[in-house]
DNA sequence: AACTGATGCAACCGCTTTTCT
DNA sequence: TAGAAAAGCGGTTGCATCAGT
């Protein structure tokens, strides 16, 4: 076990931060940027490791939080994604502008838990308690103990030479945890009232050219932890064309027409930052690997022992009950060939970041 | 007014992952 | 390619505040 090197030293203030503190770090920050975090405090005069530093203009100084209490969308939004990414805070936070991670832990852990408790649902599995272990603070303790060991077990298994996004996935089936599906930025899983409606998500097989139902082709019912009031299908495409190659830009207004797509970017991030480095050859290798998926899923018995097992694992039949759901979040306009995603700060992170892993372990089917 | 328990929040700690050399 | 350093993450702790007695 290493500790960092900062925590050695006996001299580093500890505790809450003083007004002058934030000052110093504040204007160090503002005016040379933070560079090596190590090399902060040092800099600015202050008497506190790089780690401290850090965490103090994450949570705190940084010019673009949003202070203040979190608005009623703003908790639906946090238990929905809890329901698809448990507790991965820092991803759940990129859904929510201005909201940093632990804002987020802490509101999970003090309010939200306990109101999700009281609607007679299970924070971690976010499954309807049933009646005889409702209100009873023992059997929810037990509950979340199982659960937590279950989560911790699968997670486990993925330290062993099987696909990556298979094994993780697989923990879908009792806690939701899975790279797989969380690398999906939250409106393509999503889906709208209606399967008719112009914005659903669509995703296209590529070579196949057949779009599939998520709902019944896929192993797990994931819209439903999303929109559990509606029962249409959503169909899962990927786009042929270039196209999937936007490059992400932000928008402020959030509208959903693509004449609002801009080329600035959250926290004065530099535009290349959002770039998303996939060649064709790449993503059309991606596509193919969709398609062996979805062969597999419909070949059970030609499927690899790990895919199998993958299936198998699944609970179809899943339903996650969220009370107050509010409508999508932000969907993305699909017109044949011309798809444009709307929230390129959560795409950043899907592409990025989890396309990679996606790659990576479709390598292995 | 004093005490106590509950609550919310900020910060710390230990670990993992990523980046650098 | 390996090791070290830095960054990032999630769980936990400590403290200030508030409400109830």
């Amino acid at each position: 076990m290493r500790r960092h090197s900062c925590c050695y030293n006996q001299k580093l203030r500890k505790g809450l931060w003083s007004p002058e503190e934030d000052e110093k770090l504040l204007m160090h920050i503002t005016k040379y940027g933070h560079g090596c975090w190590s090399s902060v405090p040092k800099q600015a005069g202050l008497q506190r490791c790089g780690k401290s530093c850090r965490l103090r203009w994450i949570n705190y100084l940084r010019p673009d939080l949003k202070r203040g209490t979190f608005s009623q969308e703003e908790e639906n939004l946090i238990i929905e994604l809890h329901g698809v990414l448990g507790n991965r805070w820092s991803q759940i936070a990129a859904q929510l502008p201005g909201r940093t991670d632990n804002e987020i832990k802490n509101l999970w852990n003090s309010c939200l838990k306990k109101k999700l408790r009281q609607r007679g649902i299970d924070p971690v599995t976010h499954k309807k308690i049933p009646e005889a272990e409702n209100g009873s603070e023992d059997n929810d303790n037990r509950n979340q103990e199982k659960a937590a060991e279950a989560s911790s077990n699968e997670l486990n298994k993925s330290d062993d030479a099987t696909p990556y996004v298979l094994n993780r996935a697989s923990s879908m089936s009792c806690h939701h945890h899975s790279d797989f599906m969380s690398g999906f930025p939250i409106q393509m899983i999503n889906h709208a009232s209606s399967s008719s409606d112009s914005n659903s998500v669509n995703w296209y097989s590529h070579s196949s050219g057949r779009p599939f139902d998520i709902n019944t082709d896929f192993p797990f019912n994931t819209t439903s932890i999303l929109t559990p009031t509606t029962a249409t299908a959503t169909n899962l495409f990927l786009p042929t064309d270039s196209s999937f190659l936007y490059k992400p830009s932000f928008s402020s207004s959030s509208s959903n027409s693509p004449e609002n797509i801009s080329n600035t970017t959250p926290y004065g991030l530099k535009e290349e930052q959002y770039q998303i480095h996939m060649s064709i050859e790449e993503l059309e290798e991606l596509s193919s690997k969709w398609d062996e998926y979805y062969y597999y899923l419909h070949n059970p018995v030609s499927m690899p022992a790990s895919s199998e097992s993958f299936c198998n694992e699944m609970k179809p039949d899943i339903h996650y009950l969220i009370p107050d759901t509010p409508g999508p979040i932000m969907l993305p306009h699909h017109n044949n060939n011309n798809t444009k995603f709307q929230e390129p700060s959560q795409m950043a992170s899907f592409f990025s970041k989890d396309i990679q892993k996606l790659t990576a372990a479709f390598g292995h089917i």
